[in-house]
RNA sequence: GGGAGCUUAGCUCAGUUGGUUCAGAGCACCUGCCUUACAAGCAGGGGGUCACUGGUUCGAGUCCAGUAGUUCCCACCA
């Protein structure tokens, strides 16, 4: 410490007081600090959140064996493998956590499988980006060593999500994590697959199939968006074969394609082409002719009114080619570049080529028109790449006769859709339902399991390989065939023909049915997914459910929102305009971001998720997760003031009682509420009604009742009362808010080792008394109005002040009167039995209270009570109109008219005392 | 082109077979409060012609028809 003074002995010894007093402001705010960090107004959710976590694991209090209870099971839509935790995933399984947790409290054996999908194209795209980056293609490396770079990658990334679901709260049985291509699963999707075959379900056949040239492989018609795409329509002439100058003019927006004509069609009865009837075309550029065919499916008003038909490379094309006996001439390679059937542009890429066309046939004066035309085009949903429509030869799985039980099933409630508005999208897709087309030219998946004998065409279908031996055997008269001689199918099983067996699969149900898991479980109670995976894979679950099992995979299915920004658009990795859900667990606490999400997200709708675009993740904000944030705060802090009462060995004085009493019915109606909401999967209903139980009845009623004075102890009979409702709202709340819970509840009391809030049982609610809410319910709406007639004449809250009150029920008022005081500052409560002077008045139903004014605008009053008399008057006027009309009286229910009855006769009592009030004014 | 849904407060949504003093909730907003649990809080308050038009009914946010806007699904014309 230095100093200006003058270095004397005086300024020493200040000098050493000033270190000393320095060291010792130090120290005080160090203890300050640690103080406060113990009795912190603020939740830290971060440390205690990972510790209750570790503790659940490490107790294994979320693994389930079959015992006498009744199971209530969820399997978890298998994340893909290599995914990371986004926001959908976040909604998702906070919803199915909610669901799990209270019936485990509930007092069924609940079990939460968790798992994951190979995701076969998603998965093998990513592999072939990390090759690509070492420069290699997998072809290069070959079929072996491709799935070993892919089980790296599994092994590497495939636990992620799963661990990052830990930090979510998600109470799974890990130790029967699945996954859609481990060794056990994969059976099961072998053995179903042989069984549909040997059903006469499975075909193999050429077919028009969506094209995916990036990932090399058909698409699923589902697996296609289609999205208006600027293109150019162009107009192109087609010499006529023996006419000298004759043409004629067709439109496409694929130039490129002509290479692959094989017809041109007309409308058999357009008077403008009768003079092409049985002549031929020549391709332009290639020359090569083509007959020119009458077929009505061609739509005279559209273009030139004629078409080229491709039936290679366009599905109707290929119907009109089979209508008519057109050769199919393919001029595209698998990668979309032209093939060497098209003559021309071989090797080059399809946009390319189409650039190119366009010139040359401008060139050739073959161009008659090129015009800019907006048009519909196909992409991959996973590799976003242009999809082109090609002839190749797939297996298909014939869905007609499968899918009728899966339907009627939906329809006769046997499976319910929450929300029932999906029923009609769901029948709309079952009855106009197409084959599936179940191959996939990829490596990463389960390979099909149909072996070719010796490369010809001829194939069996079995199991293993050494199963396929023998029955190839038996099918060629053969029985000198080696495994050497057969050759498995190269493609593998699209990822969903997998995963539509996951709720039979996870507990091994098609090849031992009989073991006690699958009994014991299946069929499990509810799926929760989003509704744009409900033909993908709910649809095909529902029919794998009744075909394998005879029974439905599962209950119901919670079908949620999916999760928008602002402008409505899907949320997703690739526009950039999701949060980071593991970002917003740090900043709010996996609670607050439970709640965030719960909150806004009824079942059903799109949910808007209210995080700005392109936000940095430090900045990150959301009004839903920030209350989450403050709710779990508001508990913290209830919990801070119950632990620091002192207690005494006093009795619970009468008001104690009464707000004890109060809060344990409000308790207990709050739980039928709640419990009717859980019922109707009204998931953020439900969350709504806890929050409103906690925050307001409580914490804003409840505590401030029985809150000792400042200094005084509370009595422990009352504290131990206070405790265990709290304890009860702990939890009911516990499975939206599972960290905090189980904190506050290990705090409450001491519990013994193992004790864990979700492993209690929840007591039904039961309501006992209604008369208790109902008298509680007025005494609220007398404080609420005095309160506010205090904010309105200015009278502070400080301030205490006297209460009059003009009521028939001076009993009821007085069991209230240590309430009323303590919440209004009264000093006295006298009751009266006509105005007094010099206040002003409030009335709640047909009780009038009168509170003293330094000053009173007698005008003002009247004013006040006049405009209550007009409305109640017009009220009456209502009612009795309704209910001298005979029509309402004789078609009403009885409930109904009484209700009308009781109205009437309470508003006429409530006019007669605005009027005698009035009236007193007045005098 | 076909089908389904939606439209209620500034925002997100409830509103059960038509009938409570029914027009609600949460958030946001406004006013007053740093009141010894909590300003991430407390107390109070304002705010809506229930998209529009017509119909059924004693009675319509609720049922029916049409219109407009909007979302989704299916199909897809070269």
């Amino acid at each position: 410490m230095r100093c200006s003074f003058p270095q004397n002995a005086v300024t020493l010894a200040f000098n050493f007081r000033m270190e000393e007093f320095l060291l010792l402001l130090f120290f005080v705010s160090f203890i300050q600090s640690v103080n406060s960090m113990e009795i912190s107004t603020k939740y830290t959710p971060g440390d205690i959140e990972d510790k209750w976590y570790k503790k659940w694991e490490e107790a294994n209090i979320f693994a389930s064996t079959p015992d006498d209870r009744p199971a209530y099971t969820v399997v978890i839509p298998p994340p893909n493998v290599t995914g990371m935790l986004h926001m959908g995933h976040i909604l998702d399984n906070t919803l199915q956590d909610v669901l799990i947790r209270r019936k485990r409290m509930e007092g069924f054996n609940a079990l939460w499988v968790p798992g994951t999908d190979h995701a076969s194209i998603a998965t093998e795209a990513k592999v072939v980006k990390k090759l690509a980056k070492r420069n290699l293609a997998k072809e290069d490396i070959g079929r072996e060593a491709f799935l070993k770079e892919a089980y790296a990658w599994k092994e590497e990334y495939g636990g992620i999500i799963l661990h990052q679901l830990r930090k979510l709260g998600a109470s799974c049985d890990w130790t029967r994590t699945d996954f859609t291509m481990g060794e056990a699963y994969s059976e099961e999707v072998i053995q179903v697959f042989c069984d549909l075959f040997e059903k006469g379900l499975i075909y193999r056949g050429i077919r028009m199939v969506n094209w995916d040239p990036a990932a090399q492989t058909a698409v699923s018609d589902e697996e296609v968006n289609h999205k208006d795409t600027p293109g150019h329509l162009y107009h192109i002439r087609y010499p006529i074969e023996g006419m000298e100058g004759e043409y004629v003019t067709i439109a496409t927006t694929r130039p490129e394609t002509i290479l692959a004509d094989t017809a041109i069609a007309i409308h058999p009865e357009d008077d403008r082409y009768q003079h092409l009837h049985g002549k031929k075309a020549l391709i332009p550029l290639i020359n090569r002719a083509i007959p020119i065919i009458l077929d009505d499916y061609v739509d005279r008003e559209f273009g030139t009114g004629c078409l080229k038909v491709t039936p290679a490379h366009d599905v109707n094309d290929y119907e009109i080619g089979l209508r008519h006996q057109l050769p199919v001439i393919d001029v595209l390679n698998p990668d979309g570049t032209i093939a060497e059937a098209g003559q021309l542009y071989i090797g080059l890429d399809r946009f390319r080529v189409r650039k190119q066309i366009s010139k040359d046939l401008n060139a050739a004066g073959l161009l008659a028109d090129k015009e800019n035309y907006t048009h519909s085009v196909g992409y991959s949903e996973r590799t976003d790449a242009a999809i082109e429509p090609r002839l190749s030869m797939q297996w298909f799985l014939k869905m007609e006769q499968l899918a009728k039980p899966a339907l009627e099933a939906v329809e006769q409630g046997d499976v319910t859709l929450i929300p029932g508005k999906f029923i009609n999208t769901y029948r709309h897709w079952m009855t106009n339902i197409r084959d599936w087309c179940l191959s996939r030219q990829l490596w990463w998946g389960h390979q099909i399991p149909a072996y070719y004998i010796q490369g010809g065409h001829d194939f069996v279908v079995a199991a293993t390989k050494e199963e396929a031996l023998e029955k190839a055997k038996a099918t060629t008269n053969n029985p000198s065939l080696r495994l050497e001689d057969l050759k498995q199918d190269p493609d593998v099983l699209d990822t969903w023909a997998s995963s539509w067996l996951w709720p039979i699969s996870v507990f091994r149900g098609i090849l031992s049915p009989d073991n006690e898991d699958f009994q014991y479980y299946y069929p499990t109670d509810t799926l929760v997914t989003g509704p744009d995976i409900l033909f993908f894979w709910v649809a095909r679950m529902i029919i794998a459910g009744y075909e394998y099992t005879g029974k439905r995979p599962f209950k119901n299915v919670y079908l949620h929102g999916l999760i928008r920004d602002k402008k409505g658009k899907k949320m997703s990795k690739s526009l950039g305009n999701s949060p980071n859900p593991l970002d917003l667990i740090d900043k709010y606490g996996a609670d607050g971001t439970r709640v965030g999400i719960m909150l806004p997200s009824p079942a059903g709708n799109d949910l808007i998720f209210d995080t700005p675009l392109n936000i940095a993740a430090e900045d990150l904000d959301s009004k839903y997760c920030e209350q989450g944030r403050n709710f779990a705060n508001k508990i913290w802090n209830a919990f801070r003031l119950i632990r620091g009462w002192e207690t005494s060995d006093i009795p619970s004085s009468e008001l104690d009682m009464l707000a004890l009493e109060w809060m344990r019915e409000r308790i207990n109606a709050a739980k039928l509420e709640i419990d009717d909401h859980f019922q109707k999967f009204r998931l953020s209903d439900a969350l709504m009604s806890v929050y409103k139980l906690k925050w307001d009845e409580y914490c804003s009623w409840f505590l401030e009742a029985i809150k000792p004075e400042y200094g005084s102890p509370i009595s422990a009979t009352t504290l131990q009362g206070a405790i265990e409702l709290f304890e009860e709202t702990m939890q009911l709340i516990h499975p939206f808010m599972p960290f905090i819970t189980e904190e506050i509840w290990q705090g409450l009391q001491d519990r013994s080792e193992g004790a864990f809030i979700n492993l209690t049982q929840l007591i039904p609610g039961e309501q006992k008394d209604a008369a208790i809410l109902k008298e509680f319910s007025l005494m609220q709406d007398v404080i609420t109005a005095v309160r506010a007639f205090r904010n309105e004449k200015g009278i502070s809250f400080k301030e205490s002040i006297q209460l009059y009150i003009k009521t028939e029920e001076e009993d009821l008022f007085s069991t209230y009167q240590a309430l009323l005081k303590k919440f209004l500052l009264t000093e006295s409560i006298e009751f009266v039995q006509e105005k007094v002077e010099q206040t002003g008045s409030l009335r709640i139903g047909t009780h009038e209270i009168f509170i003293p004014l330094a000053s009173v605008d007698v005008e003002a009053e009247k004013e006040k009570i006049r405009k209550e008399i007009v409305y109640i008057e017009g009220f009456i006027q209502k009612t009795q109109k309704k209910l001298s009309n005979e029509r309402f009286i004789n078609n009403a229910p009885a409930a109904v008219v009484d209700k009308e009855r009781k109205k009437l006769s309470d508003g006429e009592a409530k006019l007669a005392i605005l009027q005698q009030s009035l009236q007193e004014l007045e005098e």
